[in-house]
RNA sequence: UCCGGCGUAGCUCAGCGGUAGAGCGUCCGGCUGUUAACCGGAGGGUCGUAGGUUCGAAUCCUACCGCCGGAGCCA
């Protein structure tokens, strides 16, 4: 007999198929038994009637309890009443194990106890259908960039050094005792792979140790880094917004059962495409301070101060598209970014923020390639040529303009998801105070 | 590190000075179309920890621990 999945059960019906999950639910009265029943790509009702099979069936049937795995066969049969519109009659079932008593119940429970039961959560149909958007997203970004020409050229996580300084780091011990950190960045590398191959990016883990709890911050984050030989800063905006666009009509196009399954209303969603408005950090902080109405827990802030997260909010808000914010002042960005050469008091790199509260999915800029500016922005930021004499090396030999950011999928997955907090984003978030399991 | 909130049954919570409660889950029984099925019954607790106030504390006070949200920091 033909094992199939849920997903594909319209295709068969009328026909004899077999199906291999587990039981989500359970509901007995009496003569009749219903399992609601999961393979990971679908849920659907089992109904076993105690005419229509074997009376050893019916018994094994009323052991089940929820989580039990097993295999079912039947006829697959269109039923208005079922969910999903589809029902297998069970002629046969068979008992790969009977589960102990699910923690994880049908009622509600409290963020604590599911965090503590990742493992068994990631069962439940939204955990699944978020986990199947963010593989959708994952390959989408693999796709989009392959398909325009980049190539995945991986940074290393171990690092000897630190990449852009401010960020709290993990510290681990090297061999011989030497001292080394997880990656914050996989920037600084990928730069040296774009002089050789052009076009390419990093796909990989990041690592923060920043002490914060906010539903925007996991302190081990993905992220998709790409830079290019010869993009200018308008290249690197353009590329940005094609990228997140594809990526969102991707999953718009191939995801729409599970958007619906986690209740997510995509009105804004369907909205992205380019151009994304574009501001200067010079007009946000006058937006900001036109914004600002007495008795707001928020305050403005003056030309020089960097946005905080409830800036950032009150930014997208204006905005029903992702938007742009370029050329922040110098002085509160990364030292390897590029001045504006029309106002050498900020730099040609940009944020991009989400709609509805996201805030910031994307960092980037356009880098500094003269090697006399570089020299000088060590020394302002107490960079030693010891440890970042091979980043200097790639200013002596070759160097060309070139641009490139960083996107935080968990954070994109948030947003498309419409979820309140990113430890959903992930199979097994790690947090301040979350490492197991 | 700082600010705020919360720790009571396996889970989600109510009770807020006078003998510890509900719903769900579990177990037993009933039911031939259920939709987080329903109906009846049973079992289940040193009320986060330590100290204090009181005739009497889950309830009031103090400290500590844990969790959640936020700020700063960061993507």
């Amino acid at each position: 007999m033909k094992w199939v999945t849920v997903d594909r059960l319209p295709q068969h019906e009328g026909e004899m198929v077999e199906l291999r999950g587990w039981v989500q639910n359970y509901r007995s009265s009496g003569k009749i038994q219903f399992i609601i029943f999961r393979d990971g790509t679908g849920v659907c009702q089992a109904v076993l009637f105690v005419k229509d099979v074997p009376p050893e069936v019916f018994e094994a049937g009323k052991r089940l309890t929820q989580e039990s795995s097993i295999i079912i066969r039947g006829t697959v049969r269109k039923d208005d009443r079922a969910p999903g519109g589809y029902e297998i009659g069970v002629k046969e079932l068979d008992i790969v194990q009977i589960a102990d008593e699910y923690p994880i119940t049908k009622k509600e429970h409290g963020t604590e106890f599911l965090m503590d039961h990742r493992h068994l959560w990631v069962r439940s149909s939204r955990q699944v259908a978020i986990l199947r958007i963010r593989n959708e997203i994952t390959m989408a970004i693999h796709q989009f960039l392959q398909e325009n020409g980049f190539i995945l050229t991986e940074s290393p996580i171990l690092m000897g050094t630190a990449a852009e300084g401010g960020a709290t780091l993990f510290e681990t011990t090297y061999v011989n005792d030497e001292q080394a950190f997880l990656s914050q960045s996989g920037q600084l590398h990928v730069e040296a792979t774009a002089m050789a191959l052009g076009r390419v990016y990093t796909f990989g883990p990041t690592f923060r140790a920043e002490k914060s709890k906010t539903r925007r911050h996991l302190i081990e984050f993905w992220m998709v880094e790409p830079e290019a030989a010869y993009f200018t800063h308008e290249d690197n905006l353009k590329l940005q917004e094609e990228m997140v666009t594809y990526v969102v009509r991707r999953v718009l196009e191939r995801r729409a059962a599970e958007l619906k399954t986690i209740g997510r209303d995509t009105t804004l969603l369907e909205k992205v495409e380019p151009p994304f408005p574009r501001i200067t950090y010079t007009e946000a902080v006058e937006m900001l301070k036109k914004l600002h109405k007495p008795g707001d827990e928020w305050e403005p802030i003056e030309w020089g101060e960097d946005f905080g997260a409830p800036h950032e909010t009150v930014l997208t808000q204006q905005f029903d598209k992702p938007v742009f914010v370029e050329k922040f002042p110098v002085k509160i960005k990364a030292f390897y970014m590029q001045p504006d050469p029309e106002n050498p008091e900020v730099v040609l790199g940009a944020d991009l923020l989400a709609p509805e509260g996201y805030g910031e999915i994307i960092g980037g800029s356009e880098r500094i390639h003269d090697p006399e500016l570089l020299k000088r922005r060590f020394e302002e930021h107490g960079l030693d040529m010891e440890t970042y004499g091979w980043y200097y090396d790639l200013r002596r030999f070759g160097s060309v303009p070139h641009s490139g950011f960083g996107l935080g999928v968990e954070r994109t997955v948030a947003w498309i998801c419409g979820l309140d907090h990113v430890r959903e984003t992930i199979p097994f978030p790690r947090l301040l105070n979350r490492l197991h399991p």
